[in-house]
DNA sequence: GTCTATAGGGCGATAGAC
DNA sequence: GTCTATCGCCCTATAGAC
């Protein structure tokens, strides 16, 4: 939050101080709107509409479309990522279990994540592809650590390799949450609880 | 393969024998399509022009785009229900193993796939929804049964409840899938092996 | 059964006034 | 910094000729 410098102290975008206040203020709103609206209506138009400001003064602080749904996804993410840092280091499920509850609370968010996951798929969409890819990476290095860590201590079978898991919990955390954004009934945290017992030594 | 009766003996929508036949040549063809092409380029007419035909001519197969997709999902999917239901009964990772291995082949349509299913969550997708719950609901099944005569032929462990297994082991494939689409660095078979290891008594 | 033509609309993005 | 206006594109779906 500095005052005067031109510098891009957000790390992204050359925005001055002023506009990233700004924006920061209009992802806050964004993420509001989709927490009850979800992946509906995501049309630049719609959105502007939800937050009350016109879709080209959208287009002062995110250069597209794309750009801003993503950020609202890493937005809402980085807000978490201090209370999933202050956990207990071996624990390794209840991470994605901790991340799965905070999402029940807003479907839309969840379904927005998987909308924008799915649409980075396509050639032309480099700045959500960079995102998740940069994503899965990171989460899964968190994990890995968590897993060497839970193996050191004892916690967790050792006869596993680290980055096999760190990609199977992460699955099983996004297939879960789509299964249950499908059928309520899907009870994500006894699965998760159970695939945590199953790592148990 | 009747001949002259007006009845769907697709048990879809009211198709005549004539109408039948072209209708499967051109999923056929649109899965061949998908194949190479994946999840790009998906408008009715990009599809069309893709087959060969007219996006009008399309439509006289397929009410709406929506349905043309989810029936290309389904058509696909069929072709391999045999194939499954030969293999050992008690196996429960090994068939979501078998069905990656096909996958990694075509990622356009495992591409189709995943962007079919994150547009289901949409409100006004009732066709594509009707299809993944029921899907989601008929492979959790399958896998319920599995689970359950490998706990009794005692390959795996009874202490696990099998619907939230069955949920576990469908998350687990369908987002190794996606990881493995955005980075093929990742090892669909050596996540599952691991899993299926895990179930083991 | 397949085509061409077109209706009819929403979209992302830009230009330029204030 | 925010707006209105508009461009130009692509889309789904339909109508009607052949």
């Amino acid at each position: 939050m500095d005052d005067a410098a031109p510098v891009p102290d957000d790390a992204r975008r050359g925005a001055y101080p002023k506009g990233v206040a700004r924006r920061k203020e209009i992802l806050a709103r964004a993420i509001e709107v989709f927490a009850e609206k979800g992946s509906e209506r995501t049309s630049l138009r719609a959105i502007a509409e939800a937050i009350g400001i016109s879709h080209a003064a959208l287009l002062h602080y995110f250069s597209s479309r794309e750009e801003l749904l993503v950020e609202v996804l890493r937005e809402r993410e980085d807000r978490y990522r201090d209370v999933d840092a202050q956990r207990d280091p071996t624990e390794i499920v209840g991470i994605m279990h901790n991340a799965a509850h905070r999402n029940a609370a807003v479907p839309g968010l969840v379904s927005l994540y998987t909308t924008m996951l799915a649409s980075s798929l396509e050639s032309d969409k480099e700045y959500a592809r960079d995102y998740f890819t940069t994503r899965f990476e990171s989460v899964r290095h968190k994990l890995i650590t968590r897993i060497e860590a839970g193996q050191a201590a004892g916690t967790v079978r050792t006869d596993l390799d680290a980055r096999a898991v760190a990609a199977l919990v992460i699955a099983a955390s996004d297939g879960l949450q789509i299964q249950w954004l499908l059928d309520d009934s899907i009870d994500i945290s006894k699965s998760l609880a159970l695939l945590d017992r199953l790592l148990e030594v």
